[in-house]
DNA sequence: CTAGATCCTCGTCACTCCCG
DNA sequence: CGGGAGTGACGAGGATCTAG
């Protein structure tokens, strides 16, 4: 079984995901097209080769290293896959910052959701087998892998368990309650105020002061209760959002996996039977 | 055994896409 | 057009591995 994994280059920020086997490395952000995996897709590579022609859809791709490669998708149009050498397609004649808001928002262009494309799985999956009942790559393992994004959300996950709250103790005795700030860009004043109570001590940025007047909490005076409110609940909403997204993310991984193995076992079965009718035909041929 | 390296998972932010 | 959903990027922290 092929390993697929995924590395962070922290220097490039690019993610690659790579098999050890016979897929080398392709920048998946650089891309606007991805390889869709319901459809038999072959990846060639410039050290292996392997043969798209027996599939009746096959899609390929070309990764030699030529900017003259593409995807063909499902609906026959074909989209250019570009190719990252590196830096030398980077950098122009932009200054520093141009350059890195470039880069950043090259990052930024989108793949398609694994959302949609589990549906076009599914979609293609309930064609594929009113298409052909044998179903030579409509494998069960597949099928199994995209019913589970139908299954919803709570179903898999307990409740998230909400940020836990700061007590602050004010000068008058009465306890707020605050949600836990936690963020990686403390900007503005950059200073911290240190809160305490009976369970230890919290830090708590210095944008972020109690009206001890009115008992309200607030950034600069302009936090309402109803905001913290509204945070609290997006970055639950969130939390859960990138557990899903991370959910889908492997399952997806999980069906490109099957898909190459598939794919080999197809492939080596072909192989086989090429060379045992060329057996049969040059027996067949009298000298 | 331990320090450093590497991997893995999670929460959050920032951004895009899509729908009402 | 606003807001929610989805997802890449990033950093933190714990787990595991490995050389000394």
């Amino acid at each position: 079984m092929d390993v697929m994994k995924e590395e962070n280059n922290n220097a490039g920020g690019t993610t690659t995901y790579s098999t050890s086997n016979s897929i080398n490395s392709v920048s998946l952000t650089s891309m606007s097209s991805v390889i869709h995996a319901n459809q038999q897709s072959v990846i060639q590579t410039a050290s292996t080769t392997v043969q798209s022609s027996v599939l009746p859809k096959s899609n390929v791709i070309l990764v030699g290293g030529k900017l003259t490669s593409v995807i063909q998708t499902p609906h026959g149009n074909l989209q250019p896959l570009q190719m990252v050498n590196s830096k030398s397609d980077m950098d122009d004649s932009l200054s520093p910052d141009e350059e890195s808001i470039k880069k950043r928002r090259e990052k930024l262009i989108r793949r398609p959701s694994y959302r949609k494309i589990l549906n076009d799985i599914a979609r293609a999956e309930l064609g594929c087998t009113k298409m052909e009942s044998s179903g030579s790559d409509c494998d069960s393992n597949i099928d199994n892998e995209v019913s589970v994004s139908s299954v919803p959300v709570s179903a898999h996950y307990q409740a998230a368990v909400p940020s836990s709250h700061l007590q602050l103790s004010s000068h008058c005795g009465n306890v707020q309650s605050l949600p836990t700030i936690m963020s990686n860009s403390i900007s503005g004043s950059g200073s911290i105020i240190q809160y305490s109570n009976q369970e230890g001590s919290y830090y708590v940025p210095n944008d972020i002061v109690v009206n001890q007047n009115s008992g309200n909490v607030g950034i600069n005076n302009v936090i309402t209760e109803d905001q913290v409110k509204k945070r609290e609940l997006r970055l639950q909403k969130n939390r859960e959002a990138a557990r899903e997204c991370r959910r889908k993310k492997k399952e997806y991984i999980k069906c490109l996996e099957n898909r190459v193995a598939v794919l080999e076992n197809q492939n080596k079965a072909l192989i086989e039977e090429l060379k045992s009718l060329k057996e049969l035909y040059c027996q067949q041929q009298p000298e």
